[in-house]
DNA sequence: GCAAAAGTGTTTAATTTACACCCATGC
DNA sequence: GCATGGGTGTAAATTAAACACTTTTGC
């Protein structure tokens, strides 16, 4: 076979190919097997009284009717090729703003991370429900306008201490996991990990504080996550740093404390690259 | 109401609600709303002659008929109360195990490990699809042993440099994405960011080499994840410092090189608690 | 004035990085 | 003997940790 004529054959065969798939999808018909239904679940975390929280709303139906649980709902999917439905991440914004009552602006400033899918078979006891969960990172000056559908009294903010005390406090976390609905208590613990492993490797210790800010408020902030103290000092001075790098830059005014104010600062959302 | 009363009350409702509980699953039926097909996909790693490669497969349906692809397959589910099917972990070993052909000890040796889930709509022409991506290490002494189904020309690894290539080789690493069917390039990409984080959090280094192994052995797995050298004379200090934390342990032994033979080492799987 | 937190500086240890050099072995 | 890679040592640079001290405000 000559290389011209190979070509050919390559572009014929390649064409060949693509009808012979298009006369395939117009035939297709999606077979019988089962398929698992399949939920985004959120972690939403915030700080607050320098605590880290996290967002439970009370189940109004069955299974685990009364009980706290993480927000979230199933997927919207459809097998029609021109429209399957909305992607996981539209998923998860969506019930943020469903089950939030947070504004369509509001929720969309909202960070979002896929953590991992949650599959173990009697998970639900209805039926075979994945759970794709995902961690939301909301800033303390949403935490007001947050309503579980409306409805300030099934919604709560759960201190985070209280699902993972050791020790004496072992057993009340234990007992206070055990009142979570379906396996919660363990996509908390693993949104939880992830958050932690990102915060010192992402921005997100942003996410958490006000448009402006002061040193302070983002050391609470990392405090909250890392669960233990900083030396005040120290991670001002690893704050500064990323000043020179771009990442944040001095805001105008000053923020009024319990004593001396406290300059303010801002996150450059595209962090300027550094010539050198 | 006295604490005991209110004590009896709680106790009364909690049965209460169980047993409302058992009679809304007795009479609950599954609704008929619409559910994705749900797949895990393997993006399985090893190192060849000092370089990353991914197993590919080659399909042999459409859609993406004859093009390569990641080995995988559908989740087992149902909605039987009593057997909702497989867990994603397990139906991750098991396409493993039916997809390589390697025997179900050696697949049971295999590192697995979730890394997210994909759900773009239409990235699958057919119907909704969602795809749980794994990464699985395995170490080149099984390598041999990989048929795609019984058949080696329907399997191949790739030098994922490959599908990474910069600058000048980027139109051809551009190409080879192409080439492979789905979103697999992008599923490739992130479960190499994960592995690559992995590295240096956790033991996974270990699992892509020998039973016992060589320091620069070692050193040449972590050099093809990261996909640059490493000072041989730093790297052994790092690694040094592993033996006094009882991660690893010397095995009996040498291993003959080019020059002086090199002392070898065992992987302790559970390390032993530092007593300071 | 005094408490309280902002903001600065210093000292020490630990870790990383780059690189020089000796040593044992196969050929 | 000599090239090769194993194995060791060292010096500089950077980063992390601990903590003392000075400054500026509210009360």
């Amino acid at each position: 076979m000559t290389k011209t004529a190979k070509r050919k054959g390559d572009a014929g065969e390649r064409a060949e190919e693509h009808d012979d798939e298009a006369r395939f999808l117009e035939r297709y018909r999606p077979g019988v097997y089962p398929r698992p239904s399949v939920t985004v679940d959120l972690v939403v975390f915030t700080v607050i009284d320098k605590l880290l929280h996290v967002l439970l709303v009370r189940r109004s139906e069955h299974p685990f009717k009364g009980r706290w649980a993480l927000p979230g709902g199933f997927v919207r999917v459809s097998d029609d090729r021109t429209d399957q439905g909305e992607d996981l991440d539209a998923a998860a914004h969506r019930e943020l703003l469903e089950e939030t009552g947070l504004s369509h602006t509001a929720s969309a400033n909202v960070f979002l991370e896929q953590v991992r899918t949650f599959g173990k078979p009697g998970r639900d006891p209805r039926m075979r429900v994945l759970s794709v969960a995902y961690y939301a990172l909301v800033r303390p000056t949403l935490v007001p306008l947050i309503r579980a559908g409306g409805d300030v009294s099934h919604a709560k903010w759960l201190d985070l201490s209280e699902l993972t005390g050791r020790g004496a406090e072992g057993a009340r976390a234990k007992a206070a996991r055990g009142e979570l609905a379906f396996d919660h208590a363990d996509i908390i613990d693993a949104a939880l990990d992830r958050m932690r492993a990102d915060l010192d490797r992402t921005a997100i210790g942003f996410e958490l504080v006000a448009d402006t800010f002061t040193i302070q408020e983002l050391r609470a902030v990392h405090e909250a996550i890392r669960g233990e103290p900083l030396d005040p000092g120290n991670f001002r001075k690893r704050f500064l740093r990323l000043i020179d790098d771009g990442i944040i830059e001095p805001a105008r005014g000053k923020r009024p404390t319990a004593s001396k104010p406290a300059s303010v600062y801002r996150f450059v959302r595209e962090a300027k690259r550094s010539t050198t």
